[in-house]
DNA sequence: TTTGTAAGCTTACGACGTAAGCAAGGATGC
DNA sequence: GCATCCTTGCTTACGTCGTAAGCTTACAAA
């Protein structure tokens, strides 16, 4: 007679494979460890989940809840940059989310949840139907992007110089000539390497803000 | 005494693996799978290819050697809008491989290759080193997000307006009511629903434009 | 002829997701 | 108090995966 635990329920799994994969990525999410991981064996968890793409599905809207929605701020930039900048928090924080939360069709309440507060916030400046949808989305498509493309290339900013000069020799060839210089150019400290994700998002979000005044005068 | 075939190749293996992809997606890309297609064991393959992760890694490389690099026009703009629509055409023929490129680091020689010639168009059109770098990741990061997203909400434009009006239960419930709204809108045919990747380019161009030209001032 | 080497084959191992059915115990109806 | 059922978790098993280890065959060089 073990000690006696907890029952099983959907929460707990969810949040046991969310453990899981923060703890070893979704390499180790597998159906039988985390059985092993609740004290159960693998086959008992089909009781409370449909199947592991559902596991999946569920631990990628736990981290979209894990997404503050600022508050309304008084300037609509601010607070989408503010977003913007919370999302790559909390995705960098859960790395293998990003890769599930783009491959797969995401429409759970988190996500829905975060959508309509964007909506919000553009129709509340001014936005047209149309333009607040083309904005968020193009919002989006770029948070997500630098994200993953952050992930796929972990070179934390300090050791990018490093990395670049090890680097070196595929370019010594001389094929690739820009690359070289630019390399270089890190290299000798001119200049820091990656830009930060509010570098994107302040360009798109001034982007937008002339595109609605355009809207507006027209 | 069967057809005597062609011998195997690096080359021909990976060829085969990306007609596999494209007619399966990856879950039909598995070892024994690919061997059957070439009339060879699985285990023979192991001779021109290290392991799974090298057919990946080459055939992704394959799709973006597919990417037509424009001519070099006399707009810089033009020449970078190009760039970024031959992406996504090529990206969405081969839907399989948007995941595989971004969630794994590519150095292969056409991505390289990609990214050297996009630098030479932006120093051309006088981007310091700096910025220049900053401009390429900020489009390629919106390229691959969007792209991603397309394909992971694979509703052809035209059948927007028929899946919003099917999923209004969901949003019946007053929780989401900007969605509500928005999906009415679509509904009624007051704008299209998704934009065109174009949009996202062209306003990102801009502000890359406004800020070289305030880099010059400067 | 001998010998070396490369190409492909055979067998096998330890994962994986999950279908099918069983066992035990607590709740419910009489 | 007893019989019933339903819930929860367990056991066993199947087909699939990537790939390690070693074998066979055939041809090229000596």
């Amino acid at each position: 007679m073990p000690t006696s635990r907890p029952p099983l329920s959907t929460r707990r799994v969810l949040q046991a494979a969310l453990a899981l994969a923060d703890s070893g990525g979704t390499d180790s999410l597998t159906m039988r460890h985390l059985g092993r991981e609740l004290g159960v064996e693998a086959m008992s968890l089909y009781r409370h989940v449909a199947n592991k793409d559902a596991v999946l599905d569920g631990i990628v809207d736990l981290v979209v809840a894990e997404i503050d929605l600022p508050g309304a701020e008084e300037d609509w930039k601010v607070t989408m940059r503010r977003r913007g900048e919370a999302a790559y928090r909390v995705l960098t924080r859960h790395p293998w989310a990003p890769p599930l939360l783009m491959s797969r069709t995401n429409t759970g309440p988190a996500m829905l949840r975060y959508i309509d507060f964007t909506l919000g916030v553009l129709r509340g400046a001014g936005f047209s139907w149309k333009l607040a949808d083309y904005a968020w989305n193009t919002m989006d498509s770029f948070v997500y992007g630098y994200t993953l493309r952050r992930l796929a290339f972990p070179v934390a900013p300090a050791d990018y110089a490093e990395t670049a000069a090890t680097h070196q020799h595929l370019l010594a060839g001389g094929e690739y000539p820009h690359m070289a210089e630019l390399t270089r150019q890190v290299t000798l400290g001119h200049h820091p390497g990656d830009p930060d994700i509010t570098f994107g998002l302040n360009l798109i979000l001034d982007g937008l803000e002339r595109l609605r005044d355009a809207e507006q005068a027209g």
